[in-house]
DNA sequence: CGACATTACTTCGCTGGCGAAGTATTCGTC
DNA sequence: GACGAATACTTCGCCAGCGAAGTAATGTCG
């Protein structure tokens, strides 16, 4: 007997009893799985920026600031479409980044509307730290699959990506 | 030249920047997939439940009463543990939903500490619209694969979930 | 050059959700 | 069967984030 999932269980209960409503397996069970992986991960981050003493969106802005072309400096615009934020969370955020000292804002040279938020040393640390503890579980969490199977779910994956990424016909 | 995705620019660019950091491309890369296709269906529900004039929290609490094993019924505490809401929340989210009429709350006849939350008719109503709605436009992305991947898309998702759902040994 | 639109943020009022404390009921056990 | 622990909610005070309005600087174009 094959070992079933939360979404095994999800589906067989969907079919039973609503099976007058138009429905996709196949469909209902990937979605459904994504989002299940979606909320451990969520959970992941959660344990390693707890330990290291700093809040999740804390760590998501930081994070935020140093993946980008220009590592550890933006835009509080720049900030907020990445992280799909308006700006008005994102000033708020930055308050408290501020005032833990993990970033700096100063004025931009060249627009004086503008303002350069620059992540700090003691930053920096604190991000470096989170990540290696996100990025361990993550691997634990992947180890499960073979390369092999590691490359064909990615590139699975990103047939997905590429087409919610497309820029769509308005209609 | 292939075709890339943000995922791929985006490990292309940690590649080039944080050289010192260990870190494995694969397994960033299927974790930062799973992120914005997440992100993706999260934009969809929004879509969906807007045009039938409900919010996504309000939807998810229907949707969570109707998906169970005993459809429409539920207990306060079962739903917050669901959707991964504190009892406060749900009791917040009750209130707006029962003002709004879409549930009732009734006493438990067995147990008097106990409250009942019961869909109504047109809480009903108003999850079949948002469902189908968004069912569609999940087909849409899902139907981007064909059968067979979509059968191994699902294969290797499940292998992951059932890992995140085992029960973990204690150290 | 000057008026009007646009851009880049911040402030303000409000809302959803959280954790802790409160209330009522039921369970466990001596 | 009485008393302390556990359970099931609700209330309360607080915080992050949103949209709208406000402020200041920069573009645009007749």
């Amino acid at each position: 007997m094959p070992e079933t999932d939360w979404t095994d269980r999800h589906v067989a209960r969907w079919r039973s009893h609503w099976v007058d409503i138009h429905f996709d397996d196949e469909v209902e069970a990937v979605v459904t799985r994504i989002s299940r992986l979606q909320r451990f991960l969520k959970g992941t981050i959660q344990t390693a920026v707890a330990e290291v003493g700093i809040q999740d969106f804390e760590y998501a802005t930081l994070h935020s600031l140093m993946i980008r072309d220009t590592p550890g400096t933006a835009s509080p615009t720049d900030l907020a479409e990445d992280l799909g934020v308006s700006g008005a969370g994102m000033t708020g955020r930055l308050d408290g980044l501020e005032k833990a000292g993990w970033v700096q804002r100063n004025p931009s040279p060249d627009d004086r509307r503008r303002v350069v938020v620059e992540i700090t040393r003691s930053g920096a640390e604190i991000w470096r730290k989170a990540m290696a503890l996100r990025g361990a579980q993550e691997e634990e969490l992947v180890a499960v699959l073979s390369d092999r199977e590691r490359a064909q779910l990615s590139r699975l994956l990103k047939k997905l990506t590429l087409w919610t990424e497309a820029p769509r016909e308005v209609q």
